[in-house]
This record gives structure tokens, sequence and C-alpha cells, in this order.
DNA sequence: TTTATGCTATTTGTATGATTTATTAATAGC
DNA sequence: GCTATTAATAAATCATACAAATAGCATAAA
């Protein structure tokens, strides 16, 4: 069930073409259409939507005559989930861990002070509630990674800012799929209740400082503890 | 020659209802593909391919029987070109280019600062040449807005990192097009000739704090100059 | 009246063949 | 040697047929 997620035929291609792009199976170019159809037993129709969809992020360029050709990774849209999630099953490797917290180590904070700022009744309410699952993951009554998933996600959609709430699939993404691989991130949470409670006492008190620190201290901790080199 | 781009049919169906969702054209649902069809003129296979193109966008999703669904904005990958054009081309409000700065100031710097402690041979080279060419715009010999982007995307491009790479994209396409209608950004690099050579001198010899500082600092001043409440 | 079940209509999903267009590469003409 | 023409090829487009999924309705059972 986790290969092959019995989707439709279109998104199973997608996927599997995806994960290969990114896996590096491919050179410079993907075979022809024709071919495709063939390799994989299914329809024109099916094969060039497969392709459209990989090609409207970013992975690859079809042309007549030259074929489906690989984009460099330059283009990549490395904020799409399903691209990052390719990435990260395929190549998990402790560089792309690097950047992915070059990335949080300034964004989390951010996303902490602009929550502080702005913040509606909606979404304390929201981040009192994942604060409460953490609190259950703590007590051993709820999944620790779901709980962090849960706040984080909160925290994001607290901004009032587009970008930030992208970002809010991004960080779930990346997060359930490191949580496989970076064994030193299990039960790192666990350990930071308090931490989890301060942040989202300064949001309801409008604390921005407060909230950017005690996030950026977080993620500090966090680098120190995962990419040890 | 800048709306009917005269590309393909699928492409130019993609950017037509792009556009057309993040207007806001449709309420919670675009008509049935049989109907598209007929409204654009155009065959099924290409109606279909365009919106494969846009549930890759995250922008719709569509079902049997349900019909296309335009996804909440929550989903959109804000980060793609195109979405964040057509975002920036049919609501260039105040708020999207707050929204806009409050995620460069956080990326920026930091994309400085990493410039600083990676950039190869071949990016200082870039940065140079992209330096040059403000000292030309400086000097009435070059774009003003072309030389800015350059430059950026040699830094984005110096960092090392995936994420931060990706981004160039996103900068470039913001820049490009928020120019046309923020008055208030035009001429403003000219005035900052020095601050680019600071940067580029922190990044040559590695000072990634004075490489984040100059930057942090050049975009507290724009947010002051463009977003005036 | 309420609930469960099965039918039907509608819409997207998949497959296939024919035709058109874009691009490269070879070829003919100067 | 250079330019213009032509040929070959692969994607792009169109058209049509059939399959699968599902919302909504009707019907039957409790």
């Amino acid at each position: 069930m986790a290969g092959s997620p019995t989707l439709n035929i279109t998104h199973n291609l997608t996927h599997t073409l995806g994960l290969a792009i990114v896996r590096g199976d491919f050179e410079t170019a993907l075979p022809s259409e024709a071919y495709l159809c063939e390799h994989y037993g299914v329809s024109r129709s099916s094969t060039r939507e497969a392709v459209k969809m990989l090609s409207a992020k970013g992975l690859i360029r079809s042309r007549p005559k030259q074929g489906i050709r690989i984009q460099p990774e330059r283009h990549w849209n490395m904020f799409d989930p399903d691209v990052l999630k390719w990435m990260l099953v395929s190549k998990p490797t402790m560089s792309l861990l690097r950047e992915f917290f070059e990335m949080r180590i300034v964004t989390d904070p951010q996303a902490a002070s602009l929550a502080a700022k702005h913040a509606s009744a909606d979404d304390i309410a929201h981040l009192e509630a994942a604060l409460q699952r953490i609190r259950d993951a703590d007590a051993g009554l709820d999944d620790s990674l779901d709980a962090d998933i849960a706040f984080f996600t909160a925290l994001f959609e607290s901004t009032d800012n587009r970008f930030f709430i992208q970002l809010t699939d991004f960080v779930s993404t990346a997060l359930r799929v490191t949580s496989r691989y970076a064994n030193r991130l299990q039960g790192f949470s666990i350990n930071n209740l308090a931490m989890y409670e301060a942040v989202f006492d300064a949001i309801v008190q409008g604390n921005s400082m407060a909230a950017f620190s005690l996030i950026r201290n977080m993620l500090d901790d966090m680098m120190k503890t995962v990419l040890v080199d």
C-alpha cells in the first residue's frame, strides 16, 4: 500500500516517473511517449497527462522532435509536496536534511513571529488543540510526530501570510518523511513540552520577539542534534 | 504579445484558466470538461492536459461526477512561478507585497549568509558579472531591474542549497512582475551600488555575518519605502 | 417516518486511431 | 561554403468510443 496507493492510472504513472526522475534513473531525457506507453502498459492519454503534470512541477519539458527532456534541478519545484517527497524518499541524504534546516531556521521563527502578530481567535483555538495533543503525546496518549505536525501546521496557518501558509504542506511532508530516516529526530519533541507551552503563551500575548527566539533556539538545538558532521 | 504568448494550445489554456481561477472568476468549481472544450474551442485532450497541469500546481482537483473543484488557497503552490505570476498579475495588492517581503526579509539575508559560506569560484564569477551590470545600470548603460535580478539570481545560486536555489525563479518572477505595479520600487537599487559592492566583498571574504546584515538592512529600508501604510 | 439499498444519469478516466504541427537533419541549389 | 528546400520524426491536437466512479433519486424494508 506504500508503493502503489492504487489511485488512478495517471497519478500512479506520475508518481512512478517523478520518483524515477528524481532518483536519477534517466540521464538527460525520458524515452518517447510511445515507449512509455508500451513499457508501463498505459494509453497515450494517461501517459501524456502524467508528463504534463511533471512538466507543471518543473521536472521535465517536452517538445516535438526533441522528446521529453529532464530540466536542470534548478527548475524543479522543491516546495511542491510531491517533488519534496520524491527527493526525500529517493535521496534522504544528510546534505538534503542540512539544506532543509537552513531553510526552516529562518522560516519557522518568522512564522512564529507573524503568528504572534496576526493570529485570530480561530488560530489560537487550533494552536491550543495542537498543544493539547503534544501534552497527550508527552503522556503517551497520542503520536508525538502527529502532534508536532499539528502544532506547526497551526503555527504556519496563523501567520496571515499566504507564502508561509503554503509552507504548511512543505513542512508536514518533510517531517513525516524524514522521521522514517532520521532516527535522531525521534522523541526529540518529547523533551520540549515546556518550549511549546512557552511559544503558545508568547503568541497569545502577541509577544512576537519571544515567539521568534523560542522557535529559533529550538531549531538551533535540533540542528546540533541531527546534523552531527 | 503579452496576453497570448502564442505557445501551444494546452499551455495557453493552462494560463487562461489558471489566471481566471486566481482572479476569482469561478466560485468553487470550474465548468465541466465538455463545457470548457466548447467554450474555449479546444479538444478534450488539450482541456484535460491543461486541467492536469493546474491540479499539479495545487489549484484544482477533479473527480468523476464531482467535476473540477477549486482547491482552498492553502494548497496552491505559491512558490510555483506560474501561480505566483497569476497572483501578482490578477491581485497586485499591497497585502500580497507585504507577505512577499515578510518572506524575503528572512530568506534573502540567509541566502547571502550561505553564499558567503559556500560560493564556488564559478559562483563568484557570476556575482561579479552581475555586479558589473549593476555598475553599468548605475551609469545608465544597462537596465536596473535586469541587473538587480541578475545579482539576486547569482546570490541564490551560490547558496549550495536546493531550496534557496529554487527561490531564484520565485524572486525573479516577483521582481519582474511587481516592478510594473510598485512604482516606488523603481530606481531604488540605483542608490545602492555601494551596498551591492559591500555584499560582494563580504561574500568573497567569506564573511557570512556581514553579508547577512547588509542584505537585511537593505530589505528593512525597502520595506519602509514600499510598504507605507 | 426513517433508514437502507439499488438504480440511473452524469462526469471524469482510459484507450485508440487519424491528422497536424514543430523541429531537426539531410539535401539540393547557388 | 552558404542558404534554401525537403524529408523524417516525435510531440501536439482532434475525434470518438468505452470504462469507472459517484451523487442523487427512487424504491423498498423496518
